[in-house]
DNA sequence: AGAAATTACTGAACCGGATAAGTGACGTGA
DNA sequence: TCACGTCACTTATCCGGTTCAGTAATTTCT
C-alpha cells in the first residue's frame, strides 16, 4: 500500500507542495479557506508526514532516548523503570514524540549508544539514570551537546538539565517515624554504592540518626536484587546486636528481606519492622503488607519529559527537585516487642 | 558540533559520494584498496550515516515498534514485558535496530499508533503482543502490510508471522504433578479473559482435569494484577470444599494469593499448594518460594525479534512454537495435608 | 589486434518534507 | 494614477543518504 505524501494532496487539492506545508504546519503564506481544505484532505486520506523526510529537513527526529544499563534479570522485576517510561509517555505521546529504547551493559556502552543516536540523529534528546560520582556520561553528553535530562542527582553535570527527589527528607521522615515507634537500633540496606542518589541517602540516614542520638546507623550496601537484598539482611539479623528495623533502598529488596525474616522464625512486625523505598504494588502484595516510601514514580517521569522537550525546544529549563517521597504507614513497622 | 556525513568523508579521500556509499555498505563497484580507506576514513571521524536520510532513500527506518496496552500499575509490576523487551534487545542492539516504545490505553489506540508509525515510516515493523479473538489489530496490520510478530497464539492472523509458547503442555504438566502429590481439588486463577493465550490455558486445564478425572476444575477470572488475584485467591478459600491447590497465571497474582492465604492463617504449603506460571526472581523472593512453571522470557523474545527481523528482510517466517515451560518445585507445593 | 566485457569509479536523480526566494493579483495611500 | 505593500500562493533548493546510468581505463577473449 502506499503512503500518501504532501504531493498526493498537493494534487488533490490543486495547490503546489509548499503550500500543503504551510497549511499543515500552522504556517502563514496561506489562506483559511484553503488551508482548511488541505487539513481536510489530509484528514480523509490518513495523511502522516514522513518522519524520516521531516528530520532530514527540519533537523528534528521527534524522538527521544532512554538507555536501559541493568542485567535483565533486574530490570524485570524493577517496577521502577516501567513506572519512568510510563510517565515518560503520557508527556511524549502527547505530542507525538517517540520513545526509544536501548538496554546496555555498561556505562561505557551507554556513551557509545548516544554517539550513535546522535551521529544517526536518531532523537533529540536523552533521558540519563543512575547518576555516578564523576559520571562517564556526562561529557560525552556535553560535547555532543545532545540536551538530556539527568535523573538521579543531583550531581556536577554541566549544562544538562537535572531533576532529582528530595531522599533526605524522605529518609529523614522514616527515621523518626521508627524513633517514634521506640526503635533505636535501625539499619539500611542500601543501593548500588556507586550511584549518586545512595550516596544521598546514606549521608543523610548516617546524618540524622547521628542527630537523633541513635548510636549505630549501619548501611549495607547492595545492588537492588532480590538475592543480594535477601543476603544483606540475613548478614543483619545474625548479629548479636540485631536491629529492629530495616529501611530498604527499594521495594524487591525490602519483599526478599521479609522472606529472609520468615524464614529464619521472626515475626515482622514484632521482632523485624521494615520500610521499603518506592511503594510498588509488591509493597501492598505480601504479608504484611510493606511500610513504604511513596513517590508518584509516573509523575516524576513526566516532569522529567516535559524539561526534556522544552530543553530541545531551546527554552532554558532550570534544574528542579520532586517532591518528597512521603510514608505510607502498613503493617510492617509497629513498636518493638521489647520495649 | 557538526555531524560528519559521506561528503565529508569523499572530499577527504578524494571520491565522490556514491563510492562512499558503496564502500560503506559492502556493495561491489569500488576495489578494495579505496574501500579500506574510506572506511578508515569513517572510523577516524567518527562517522554515523544518518538514519532519517537512510530511511527516506532507503526506505528502511531501522526501528521497530511495540505498543503496551495495560495501565501503568500493572506495567510497573508484570516482569514478563521487561524480560520480553530485554530479548528483543539482544537482537536489534546486534543489528544496531532500534525499539520504539508507545504505552497506549486501548486496543483501538494501537491501531491508530499502527497507522501513524506506518504513515510516518517510523517503524518497519511491529511486536503484538495480548492476541485477542478477532483482534481489531490484525486486519488494520495486514490491511498496511507491515511486518509483524503476534505473540501469544496461536490464532487466526492472515499473513502475520506468529509465535507461541506451548501453554497446554505447561498446565498438563503442572496439574499431572498436583495430581502425583496427591492434590485433587485444583483450582486456577486465569488471566484476562479476553486473551488468546488464557482461551488456550483454560480449554486445556478443563481438559486435562476431565481427563484425569478431577471432578470440579474451576478457573476464576482474573486480569493479572495482585488486587485481583488476591479477591480472586480469597473467594476460592471461603467455599466449604475449598481447592487445596491453585494456579495462577502470572507470578504476580501467585504472590498475592500466597498473602492472602497466609492472611487467612492457611499455611502454605501444608493447607495451600501454589503453582505460578512464569518464573520471574519474584517467585525465589517470597516465602515459601514458589513452585513455578518457567520459560526463558528473554529467549522468547529473541526468537520473536529474529523473526520479525526475517519478515521486514522480506524471508518467507514461519509460524513457530517457542519450547514448553517447564516445572520448577520450590517450597510452595507439597502433599495435601488431609490425604 | 580489435571487439567485448569487466572494473572502478563519477554524476545526477530521487526519497518527502521544510523553507527561502520569487511572482502575480489586489488594495492602499499620496 | 502610480508606486508600494501585502497576501496567497509557486518555484526551487536543501537535508544526507541510496542507486541507477554513464564513462574511461583496463582486462579478457577469439
Amino acid at each position: 500500500m502506499k503512503r500518501p505524501t504532501i504531493a498526493d494532496i498537493a494534487r488533490r487539492a490543486g495547490v503546489s507542495k509548499g503550500a500543503v506545508s504551510y497549511a499543515l504546519n500552522g504556517q502563514p503564506g496561506v489562506s483559511e479557506a484553503t488551508r482548511q481544505r488541505i487539513v481536510a484532505i489530509a484528514q480523509e486520506i490518513g495523511f502522516n508526514p514522513n518522519s524520516a523526510a521531516r528530520a532530514l529537513s527540519g533537523a528534528r527526529a521527534r524522538a527521544v532516548g532512554l538507555t536501559l544499563c541493568r542485567p535483565a534479570r533486574i530490570l524485570s522485576i524493577e517496577p521502577f523503570f516501567m513506572g519512568l517510561i510510563s510517565g515518560f509517555e503520557q508527556e511524549l505521546a502527547a505530542r507525538s514524540y517517540a520513545l526509544t529504547l536501548q538496554v546496555v551493559a555498561t556505562p561505557q556502552n551507554e556513551t557509545e549508544v548516544y554517539r550513535r543516536w546522535w551521529g544517526e540523529r536518531r532523537v533529540d534528546g536523552v533521558f540519563v539514570t543512575d547518576l555516578r560520582e564523576n559520571d562517564i556520561r556526562i561529557p560525552v553528553l556535553n560535547e555532543l551537546q545532545l540536551p538530556a535530562v539527568v535523573i538521579g542527582g543531583p550531581g556536577d553535570t554541566g549544562n544538562l538539565t537535572q531533576l532529582w527527589s528530595d531522599d533526605a527528607g524522605a529518609i529523614t521522615e522514616a527515621v523518626r517515624y521508627l524513633m517514634a515507634l521506640g526503635h533505636r537500633r535501625i539499619a539500611r540496606v542500601g543501593g548500588l554504592p556507586d550511584l549518586l542518589h545512595t550516596r544521598v541517602r546514606t549521608k543523610a540516614f548516617t546524618e540524622v540518626c547521628a542527630s537523633l542520638g541513635l548510636n549505630e546507623a549501619i548501611t549495607v550496601p547492595s545492588d537492588y536484587t532480590g538475592e543480594e537484598g535477601g543476603r544483606a539482611t540475613r548478614r543483619l539479623l545474625i548479629e548479636a546486636e540485631r536491629p529492629t528495623a530495616i529501611i530498604y533502598d527499594n521495594d524487591v529488596m525490602a519483599v526478599a528481606g521479609l522472606s529472609v525474616a520468615q524464614e529464619m522464625g521472626l515475626s515482622v512486625p514484632g521482632d523485624l519492622s521494615i520500610v521499603a523505598w518506592d511503594d510498588s504494588p509488591l509493597c501492598s502484595l505480601v504479608h504484611p503488607p510493606l511500610t513504604a516510601l511513596s513517590r508518584d514514580i509516573a509523575a516524576y517521569g513526566a516532569h522529567a519529559a516535559r524539561q526534556l522537550l522544552a530543553a530541545i525546544a531551546g527554552e532554558p529549563v532550570k534544574d528542579e527537585e520532586e517532591g518528597t517521597a512521603h510514608l505510607t504507614p502498613r503493617g510492617s513497622t509497629a513498636p518493638p516487642r521489647d520495649s
